[in-house]
DNA sequence: ACTATAGGGGAAAAATTTATCCCTATATGA
DNA sequence: TCATATAGGGATAAATTTTTCCCCTATAGT
């Protein structure tokens, strides 16, 4: 990353995960990556409102911190395949809980989210 | 919240609980008042490197959405109290794991989050 | 009269994150 | 010959989030 202004907050586990995860699309792109969704055209398929850009960007976020690893394939048209690595999948049943949580209160959460937007 | 450009995406459950759980001190908010610290001065203390404004900010949002509920005493000066609603305190699982995953690899984490800031 | 306390909010600046646009390369198929 | 697929990167613009600064309330204590 480039260089901060304002120092990042380490203290505690829960600010190291958060630094890890939260991108905008940083989870889900493990989520897919899991699933079996590994070549970069899939995932830009998979999160198509993500510019290709930034998943970019964001992969490269995860494989420094040693979430995913990729592998490049020397052939023309190229090849890429990401996976998660032994650790990227400790990762795994938190990235599901925190999915259950969200598909279980669904409904209650896009009515509070959505409607706080025309408030 | 305001207007948005660009649409939020709420297509799965992850989505919906990341957007109410990103905010940069939002989870700590929601643990530190899981843990009892429930008025703004004690978060505030609790969580000095925000700004006051900010946790304002975040602790609306966080009751916009339900997760938290805001008692105001009507004395001088002023008292307030937050504590997690019902909803709010089903999160409180899905936070432990994301901190105990933290936790667990706090030294792996701290070394690659660092390590690439002089990347 | 001041000051401290406890809680809050508007406006604008700063920081950060994401999006947009345009560029590279090569092989295949129309 | 030209478009397509595949992966990636630089530069810049836009959007969003967070910080900073200053203001307000009312009472109690000195």
């Amino acid at each position: 990353m480039k260089d901060r202004k304002i120092p990042l907050n380490l203290n505690c586990g829960l600010d190291l995960a958060g630094e890890v995860l939260f991108g905008k699309w940083k989870i889900r792109l493990l989520w897919f990556i899991n699933e079996g969704h590994k070549r970069p055209s899939e995932l830009q398929r998979k999160i198509p409102d993500a510019s290709r850009r930034v998943l970019n960007i964001q992969l490269k976020e995860l494989e420094e911190h040693g979430l995913v690893s990729k592998v490049i394939y020397p052939v023309v048209p190229p090849k890429v395949e990401y996976s998660l690595t032994d650790f990227g999948k400790t990762l795994i049943p938190v990235i599901s809980a925190l999915g259950n949580w969200g598909d279980q209160y669904e409904v209650l959460l896009r009515a509070r989210i959505l409607g706080e937007m025309d408030t």
